[in-house]
RNA sequence: GGCGGCAUAGCCAAGUGGUAAGGCGACGGUCUGCAAAACCGUUAUACGUCGGUUCGAGUCCGACUGCCGCCUCCA
């Protein structure tokens, strides 16, 4: 498998430190609000290539971190009036509920900077020992011009972030750059106890220090959002290596979500939280929304995308519904020698080159388009047959073990819409279609569309 | 100002130098009591613009235009 990483700049083939085994760490959100479709497309773009691992029979260990303790959460949770870890857990449960509905499998590990104090406090020891920190009247700082490879994740040369940041009159850092290790307290804080003075951890030193503890001190794949490239992950690796680890091995960064092609962020305001999109579409088309799209591409957020999704996937579970029926069915299966074991090869083929190539989505999706298609036909002329149905329908399992999209268990119907069904079937068969009609329309008000096959009655639920 | 990305039909989107996948939508048709679903057909002489390399370029090179992102918290 191909990946493209964000440090070499170019695509190169996937090769694990230890043979079939695969560490991943994800930066997770910071939990002071409520999560928006672009903290959903990377924890679903992740997933993504997570269950691609797998799929290919990796043996996955997949670490997400939650942000608990940093300007934002304590910001909000003063506001609030509630202590900050309150809030936190409060925000992680939210997160938690909103990722699972999106069908994202739960990370292995899923650290919180709060319950790794000690080991955050001696990695900066550590950077101290190294000659890569500094202390000032605030806090404890990373010296970025001790570090000869700064810059080079992010393509940004030291002299010219001299020039691009707007240095405060107060600021002491050695670097405009400088980026802080450890904050000393404030009054209401909350804080915790160092060698240097009681404080807090900076933002970056915590995906350090549990990357590491979770991971090893070299770890295969490092991912998050492209705008954490600079400094978030600049900084990172200058800690990581400052301090001597090799650290990751390679790095994946999603690209953005818009909404009327911008970028959709808190601080814009102008996001979308995955709550209010759950109340207007259904999570899974959500999430095949969000999957749709190449995972460094921008996607464009609007109703007409959305809706496109929910038809693309509603097409594939409705054919997965009719191979069931195949599946199902008493009725003799038709004995015509049929070809679609080796379409399925085919698909399968084009679907596993498909994601190989740096997680080409749209190849995969292709593939399976096409042997929908070609099913289709051969339903349509009755001549699938219960082991080609039960070929299709394994094949749709496998690929969905990585996409994680598909309906395939149905609900039952309750009894009084089942007799409704029978009932209209009599009038049909009693040519009393305006009676028919009358009871479909009343089904359609309650989200149950009919469909009438030579078979019988279809139905689903919009 | 520095760094990076992107420009393919109404929309989303793939595309390894050899003559434009796939999906959504629309229109026409088959099927149906009517629908729905499915299938068939139509829907880019054309890939932002202008040059160049080549027998041949959406695909390589150069210039230009437009959009977006990072350089400050952000997935």
């Amino acid at each position: 498998m191909k990946i493209y990483d964000t440090l070499s700049k170019k695509k190169a083939e996937l090769i694990p430190a230890q043979d079939k085994k695969i560490g991943i760490y994800l930066c997770g959100p910071t939990v002071y609000d409520y999560g928006h479709l672009g903290h959903g497309r990377s924890a679903v773009v992740f997933d993504l290539l997570r269950r691609y691992l797998m799929f290919r029979g990796y043996k996955v260990t997949f670490v997400c971190n939650w942000t608990d303790i940093d300007d934002k959460t304590i910001d909000r949770a003063n506001k609030e009036g509630i202590p900050v870890d309150e809030l936190a857990t409060r925000f992680i449960n939210i997160y938690k509920d909103d990722f699972k509905k999106l069908g994202i499998l739960e990370p292995d590990f899923s650290p919180k900077p709060t319950e790794h104090m000690e080991e955050i406090v001696s990695f900066i020891q550590r950077l101290f020992d190294k000659e890569h920190a500094y202390t000032l009247d605030d806090g404890v700082y990373f010296d970025i011009a001790s570090f000869k490879d700064y810059g080079r994740l992010s393509g940004q040369r030291l002299d010219d972030l001299k020039k691009g940041v707007r240095v405060e009159v107060s600021d002491k850092k050695k670097n405009p750059g400088d980026f802080a290790l450890w904050k000393f307290e404030k009054p209401g804080e909350p804080s915790w106890p160092s060698p240097w003075g009681k404080g807090r951890p900076g933002w970056h030193i915590e995906c350090s220090v549990m990357s590491s503890h979770f991971l090893g001190e070299s770890f295969d794949i490092h991912c998050g959002g492209q705008d954490l490239i600079f400094p978030h992950h600049e900084d990172e690796i200058a800690q990581s290596q400052g301090a001597g680890y090799r650290f990751a091995r390679y790095w994946m960064h999603n690209g953005f979500l818009n909404i009327d092609n911008e970028k959709m962020s808190k601080s814009l305001g102008n996001f979308f939280t995955l709550r209010k999109a759950f109340e207007r579409f259904a999570p899974l088309a959500v999430r095949f929304f969000l999957l749709s799209a190449h995972y460094r591409a921008p996607l464009n957020f609007s109703a007409d995308t959305l809706h496109q999704a929910e038809a693309a996937l509603e097409r594939y579970n409705d054919f997965i519904q009719r191979v069931q029926e195949v599946i199902n069915s008493k009725k003799e299966t038709n004995k015509k020698i049929s070809t679609i074991k080796s379409r399925v090869e085919k698909a399968r083929q084009q679907f596993t080159e498909g994601l190989d190539d740096d997680l080409n989505i749209s190849r995969a999706l292709a593939a399976i388009s096409e042997l929908v298609k070609d099913s289709n036909i051969l339903l349509e002329k009755g001549e699938l047959s219960r082991e080609g149905a039960e070929e299709v329908m394994s094949f749709m399992q496998d690929v969905d073990t990585v996409l994680g999209v598909f309906t395939f268990e149905r609900e039952m119907l309750s009894e009084d819409i089942e007799r409704l069904i029978v009932e209209r079937n009599q009038a049909r068969a009693e040519r009393d279609f305006s009676k028919a009609d009358e009871i479909r329309d009343r089904l359609t008000n309650e989200g149950i569309i009919l469909e009438d096959t030579k078979d019988g009655t279809r139905w689903k639920r919009v």
